[in-house]
DNA sequence: GACACACCCTGTAGCAGGTACAGGGTCAAG
DNA sequence: CTTGACCCTGTACCTGCTACAGGGTGTGTC
C-alpha cells in the first residue's frame, strides 16, 4: 500500500507553497494527481520526484518553458538527450551574458556614484546632473531584479 | 513660441514606445502634458528632460519606485541629496549581490553540464539524473531574467 | 456536540514594467 | 476619397508565483 501525500505535505518536502504546486498543475508541469473522497489532491512518489526535479531546475533559474522541455525528454527515456545538452548550453550562455551586462552596469553605477561624494543641495548634486544627461552607452535594457533564464 | 512634441516623436527621442510614456504618466512619473484641440498629448522640453532622466535610470536598472524618489529630490533643488547618495549605494550593493548570486549559479550550471558530455539516450543522461536529485545548496531563488534594482 | 484552528478546495486579483491589442478618431498624401 | 500613419482610451497579456475571498473538511479540546 502506497503512502499518499496531501498538498501541504508535498509542499513542505519541496520547500514551496501549496499554491505553487497547484500553479504547476495548471501550467501542465505536474500531472493532475488522484483525489480523495473529499476532493483533496493525493500525491505519490512520482509526483514528489517530478516536483523535486522542477524545483531544482527553478533553483538554477530555468524558465518553466525550459523545464517543460526537460520534462518532455525525461518522459521519453529512449530519446536522445541532445536537446537537454543544447538547452543547458543556451542557459549557461544566457547567464554568462547577464553577468557581463551586470558588470558593465556596476561600473556605470560606480562612476555615477563618484559624481557626488558629499551630501549637497539637490540642485548641485552631480549624480542627479549625470542622470539628466543622455545615455551614452546605448545598451539594451537589463533587469537586475529578474530571473536568470531566457 | 515653443516647440511641442507629439507622443510618437517623444518616444522616438527617448527610444521607447508611446505606450511606455503613457504608462509612466499613469504611474505618476511624468506629469500629464497639455493637450491639443483634438486631445493629442503635447510635450515640451521639461517633459523630454524628465523622460530622459527616467530612461537613464531604467537603463541602470533602477525600479520605478527608486526613480520616483530621485525625481522627488530633483524636484526640490534645495533639499539635501543625501537620500540620492544612499539610494545609489543601496542599488550598487544590490547589483553586486546579484552578480555574486549569478556567479554561484554559473558554477552550478557548469558542474551540471559536465555530467553529460555526449548525447545519449535520455534515460542515461547525467544531467537529467542530477536534476532529479535534491538541491544540496539551499540557495534563495534567483532570477536571471529579472531586472537589477531592488 | 460545539467550538477553534488548521488544512483543503476553487476562482480571482495582484506584483513589475511594460507590451499588445481592440475599437475608435484624425490627418496628410496620392 | 481612400489608404496609411498616427493619436486616443481601456483592457488583456507576459513571468512565476503569492495572496486573498468564500467555502468545505478534519482534528483536538472542552
Amino acid at each position: 500500500m502506497e503512502k499518499f501525500l496531501k498538498i501541504g505535505e508535498l509542499a513542505d518536502r519541496a520547500r514551496c507553497l501549496p499554491e505553487t504546486i497547484r500553479y504547476y498543475e495548471r501550467q501542465g508541469l505536474l500531472p493532475p494527481p488522484g483525489r480523495s473522497e473529499k476532493n483533496y489532491r493525493l500525491y505519490d512518489q512520482t509526483h514528489a520526484d517530478r516536483l523535486q526535479f522542477i524545483r531544482h531546475c527553478r533553483s538554477l533559474d530555468m524558465t518553466l518553458g525550459e523545464i517543460r522541455v526537460l520534462l518532455a525528454v525525461r518522459d521519453a527515456p529512449d530519446v536522445s538527450c541532445l536537446e537537454v545538452n543544447e538547452l543547458l548550453d543556451g542557459h549557461i550562455a544566457h547567464v554568462a551574458e547577464r553577468i557581463a551586462e551586470m558588470s558593465v552596469l556596476q561600473e556605470q553605477l560606480q562612476k555615477l556614484r563618484a559624481a557626488c561624494s558629499t551630501s549637497k543641495a539637490a540642485g548641485h548634486c552631480g549624480i542627479l546632473q549625470e542622470l539628466a544627461k543622455g545615455d551614452d552607452a546605448p545598451s539594451a535594457a537589463l533587469d537586475v531584479h529578474a530571473r536568470l533564464s531566457n
